[in-house]
DNA sequence: AACTTGCACAACCGCATCGGT
DNA sequence: AACCGATGCGGTTGTGCAAGT
């Protein structure tokens, strides 16, 4: 008597997706706000897991992130938190919004982790080396264990100030840098700008692209005729025209990238649909179903209100973190 | 040119945790 | 309190590419 699958295995897709399915995807999350992920796949028509979807969307899809090379200041925070916290990647993500936890991760993992061994092998031939955030957590030191509480206090403070939408009222009151891009632009467009990104590297890496598009236009077509598919549109509505495989060869033809500008098929065609959308401030991907102020003002607690008033003191956080105790935290690699 | 090796990164898997009933 | 489904997280694997031989 195993485990039951996460999701039925049979007919579920596996693999690198295609910009189709990303088309799909991020179409249906407009619609419909991120979560629900076990609706995702029914109603959308892609084969792929809610996993898999939900992994897509907030590694790949999802406006803010930033991709590409880690500048210094990020590498010099990554080993800092990871010297703090451990391998506890999203935590150490929520101190680099634009970053996510896998990008991290593998980061760590293929660069910093040899770096690392590289330096401390240059300083000493000692043997506590490798494997140190594991071993160092076995002998946390109280102070670590203390700074690891402020982190969690840190992420609390963040998750406060994101439940509330404290940005939407007063965007320079919030000292808390929120999980979206930092131009005025839509945040959708910079959603588009990922798929756009990944189209190109798509048109870069495969010149069979179009022929796979092709092959996968099946599944694309199919969705695209499912009824289920953005439920409660009129088919005109579909937003997913683009999706077509004529939409793609249009894309791909004429050296047509896919921008921010012409992704204005997305915003038009779907945006009476979205209750999010705001003429003025673009699509905002709001923290998953959290509240905004105006849905539900909750009173605040003593807690979340030391919380909240400490997070608006702490604006120059990330450098206090960076001047806390390198010396020390250098023990644990 | 063919093959091997190493690297980088996207994606998967399974356990942990959370929230609702 | 116990159960169950949904989601989050971290470890690991798979795959494609580039460099080296």
């Amino acid at each position: 008597m195993g485990r039951p699958p996460c999701c039925d295995k049979i007919g579920v897709k596996k693999g690198p997706w295609t910009p189709e399915e990303d088309i799909i995807l991020v179409s249906y999350i407009q619609q419909h706000g991120p979560g629900n992920w076990r609706a995702v796949p029914s109603n959308t028509g892609l084969l792929r897991c809610s996993k898999s979807c939900r992994l897509r969307w907030t590694n790949y899809l999802r406006p803010g992130i930033k991709r590409g090379n880690f500048t210094e200041h990020e590498e010099k925070m990554i080993i800092h938190l990871q010297a703090l916290l451990g391998n506890r990647w999203a935590a150490i993500a929520s101190y680099l919004p634009q970053r996510t936890d896998n990008d991290i991760k593998n980061y760590w993992n293929t660069h910093l982790r040899k770096k690392l061994k590289k330096l401390q092998g240059n300083d000493e031939n000692s043997t506590q080396e490798g494997e140190s955030s594991s071993s160092s957590q076995s002998n946390f030191s109280k102070g670590q264990w203390e700074r690891r509480l402020q982190t969690d206090i840190h992420m609390a403070r963040k998750a406060l100030c994101e439940a509330l939408s404290l940005d939407k009222s007063d965007s320079s009151a919030n000292p808390i840098p929120a999980q979206q891009p930092v131009t005025g632009s839509s945040s959708y467009a910079s959603s588009a700008e990922n798929i756009s990104r990944l189209l190109q590297n798509w048109m870069k890496n495969s010149p069979k692209s179009s022929e796979l598009s092709r092959s996968n236009s099946e599944t694309t077509q199919s969705s695209l005729n499912n009824p289920s598919i953005g439920s409660g549109s009129s088919p005109s509505e579909g937003t997913l025209s683009a999706a077509t495989p004529e939409g793609f060869d249009s894309f791909f033809s004429e050296g047509n990238a896919f921008t921010p500008e012409n992704s204005a098929i997305f915003q038009v065609e779907s945006k009476p649909n979205f209750p999010n959308m705001n003429s003025e401030n673009g699509y905002l991907f709001q923290a998953e179903s959290k509240p905004s102020l105006e849905d539900s003002q909750v009173p605040f607690t003593l807690l979340e209100k030391w919380l909240f008033d400490d997070a608006i003191n702490a604006p120059a956080q990330e450098d206090q973190f960076m001047a806390m105790g390198l010396g020390e935290s250098a023990d644990f690699f």
